[in-house]
DNA sequence: AAGCGTTATATTTGTTCGGAAATAACGATA
DNA sequence: TATCGTTATTTCCGAACAAATATAACGCTT
């Protein structure tokens, strides 16, 4: 049979989720548009929705993953820290490392 | 940090989910019930939302993973396939492995 | 033939979630 | 001080999803 597996995985601290897929897109977005309404238009993603999403990143994480300014110089702005920068690039390494490692076991199975 | 990573994975084929994590757990509670009502009391689920569960399997497998009677005696009931077995057991390996692999990846990002 | 316990399915009711829109707050800039 | 574009937040509405309920169909058992 021709099985494909598939998955999500999500970074947690303290039980709360900190970084999945949508909020690591997100976040790559920010860091290459620098402004969260920005981002979110490039994600064809509402406002709101991407504001809920850094919210509840910023209440789950201990050390700022993004700054953001408001007022000032074209309306503010938002910027990712190094330290978002550093978790993203984990979570994508993981992820794909993960994909490699499911697609393996899917040969594994394929006479099942 | 503390960082945790977890994971959800699932078995497509021909771009439909076949079995994921909450359709093993039935598929597993039928085998040990004998009955897809009973499987559902026991996983506090209700009836309906088993059945459409088992129905979308149904749908995506090629091959019978499960086989229900209807009527009959003690009103019939349903039973895992030799195929459905198999398949349960390959996933949970799988799974088991996915999160061996994913703690690993957590304690490698421990520093960040 | 009636009863029983199950699978199978439709219908209704409730609940949660996301999008749309409106509004406030803010601070550089002119 | 008025303007501007952004972040921040609330309210409302509809849609999607989940749960509850009701009912049909079925075939052994008595």
């Amino acid at each position: 049979m021709n099985y494909r597996i598939k998955s999500r995985i999500w970074i947690e601290v303290d039980d709360k989720v900190l970084l999945g897929e949508g909020r690591v897109r997100l976040l790559k977005a920010i860091d290459e548009t620098g402004s969260l309404s920005k981002a979110a238009k490039t994600l064809k993603m509402s406002y709101k929705k991407a504001w809920t999403l850094i919210d509840a990143v910023n209440k789950s994480a201990k050390e700022a993953v993004i700054i953001s300014n408001v007022g000032g110089k074209n309306g503010g702005g938002a910027q990712v820290t190094p330290y978002g920068r550093s978790l993203i690039q984990a979570f994508e390494r993981i992820n794909k490392n993960c994909w490699i490692y499911l697609d393996k076991q899917a040969k594994s199975i394929a006479n099942i």
